[in-house]
RNA sequence: CGGGCUGUAGUGUAACGGUAGCACGAGACGUUUGGGACGUUUUAGUCCCGGUUCAAAUCCGGGCAGCCCGACCA
């Protein structure tokens, strides 16, 4: 993409009322606009990179089986109420009382899979979408970590028995490790309390952050940790180490339900044995919008983002400054590349926001790489830059 | 939902109750050209409603909005 084209423009001061570092730098670098408290746009450079946490995620729920649909945003209250849910005070009311903004689609789809659903040969599913959540929080707060609107990831799994499903909740927490891995989190898997549910075996992924409003504890010598919400441990129990406190941030989590919403809305096959049984389920859970947040509270520096290869918006900013203008044009990948062509900019002005545009390498082309026949390149990042023959470019991008 | 703070051009900020100013951005012209360059010039603003006053960005009341602390949080 040619920066000339690109609508969006960075700022050098940062929102005023902006505290947290995410909401600073996403939003200096034309990545969100903020509409309203916990209300947010992706522009074009953050829709790019929220594409790209959304394609890592599809790879792994694909993988454990997941399937892709895309459930309604405006939600009937009957499902809701059906669990007793109706009245829950996040939800949004809309003009008309009997549909919500949906905040949750546990019932929808438990209501749904009954019509797909009659005997053990139908059993086990999991389903999973990427959808706009609505919760009424009483505190919107730093940036995207904390929305009223938000993206979110949710796969609800349905099982015959509950080894069946503990087999699977095992394979589903595999595959979270693998999603925020490739987002380039540290994210540890820790003991939890699910809501209303059972305090045993719900987990949430925590990344350490300042940022964070979560408190866990962590072992810094297994990595064991547990939500200070549900304990007060001194020592880890796995290994016996003195356990950390540490502020982190949920980027997802993963819970049984049990029978809950099968009985509620009466979910039920046929086994083997041909009796009547409550399916099995499982809920698992990824705040997109908090993935992008907290990777940006995770990776920069005083200049700007530095962004995981695997979710920048580009993958080399390409700066032309003068001199160099031509054999840029012939360099440029739209596919790949973020192009500043502007003109009319200092170089300085250039170089400022390719650092707090944060893409992983910066190419310029100049009169004074070209008397080298070559292209500077330097990591973001990185301090020292190095001259790299045009020849050698393509294979030093692969 | 309690508490605190704050609302001024697109952005960031000034202005004792008395002419709304500065910087950045954006537009024009010229000079520049490897770390946010310079000159000239143009552009654009007091959140809303009411009150006090000769006079309100400023004081008062009420809204609305934003941020922070707490409570809450599938």
């Amino acid at each position: 993409m040619r920066l000339s084209k690109l609508f969006t423009r960075t700022t050098r001061e940062n929102p005023a009322d902006e505290v947290s570092v995410n909401a600073q730098l996403l939003e200096r670098g034309g990545f969100v606009y903020k509409n309203s408290a916990g209300i947010y746009t992706y522009m074009p450079l953050g829709f790019r990179v929220l594409e790209k946490i959304k394609a890592i995620i599809r790879e792994e729920m694909n993988a454990v089986g997941g399937t892709e649909m895309l459930m309604p945003a405006l939600i009937d209250k009957k499902y809701y109420e059906a669990a007793g849910r109706a009245d829950i005070k996040v939800g949004f009311k809309t003009g008309d009382d009997n549909f919500i903004l949906g905040w949750s689609h546990e019932e929808i789809l438990t209501a749904m899979a009954g019509r797909y659903t009659s005997s053990y040969h139908d059993l086990p599913f999991a389903a999973y979408q990427f959808q706009t959540k609505f919760r009424n929080e009483a505190r919107a707060k730093s940036g995207l970590l904390r929305g009223r609107e938000f993206l979110m990831k949710d796969m609800y799994s349905f099982h015959a028995d509950e080894g069946d499903f503990l087999d699977y909740y095992a394979k589903v927490g595999e595959a979270y490790r693998k999603i925020f891995e490739r987002c380039g989190l540290k994210a540890y898997y820790t003991v939890a309390a699910g809501g209303d549910f059972t305090t045993s075996n719900t987990h949430e992924f925590q990344v350490l952050t300042k940022a964070g409003e979560d408190l866990i504890l962590l072992c810094p010598k297994c990595s064991w940790a547990i939500n200070t919400e549900i304990a007060d441990e001194k020592s880890c129990p796995k290994c016996g180490e003195e356990l950390v406190e540490e502020k982190s941030i949920e980027v997802g989590n993963i819970f049984p339900l049990g029978t809950k919403y099968s009985e509620a809305l009466n979910l039920q096959f046929t086994d083997a044995a041909g009796e009547k049984k409550h399916v099995v389920m499982g809920c698992y859970g990824i705040g997109l919008s908090r993935v992008l947040g907290t990777v940006v509270e995770v990776h920069h520096d005083d200049r700007g983002m530095i962004w995981p290869r695997t979710l920048a918006p580009f993958r080399a900013h390409l700066i032309a400054l003068p001199g160099g203008e031509q054999e840029a044009e012939k360099l440029y990948d739209p596919g790949s590349m973020l192009y500043d062509d502007r003109p009319d900019k200092s170089a300085g002005e250039k170089f400022a926001d390719a650092d707090l545009i944060g893409c992983p390498i910066r190419l310029v082309v100049s009169k004074k790489t070209l008397e080298h026949q070559g292209i500077e390149v330097k990591k973001r990042g990185a301090e020292e830059s190095k001259i790299v023959p045009l020849t050698e470019l393509a294979a030093m991008l692969q």
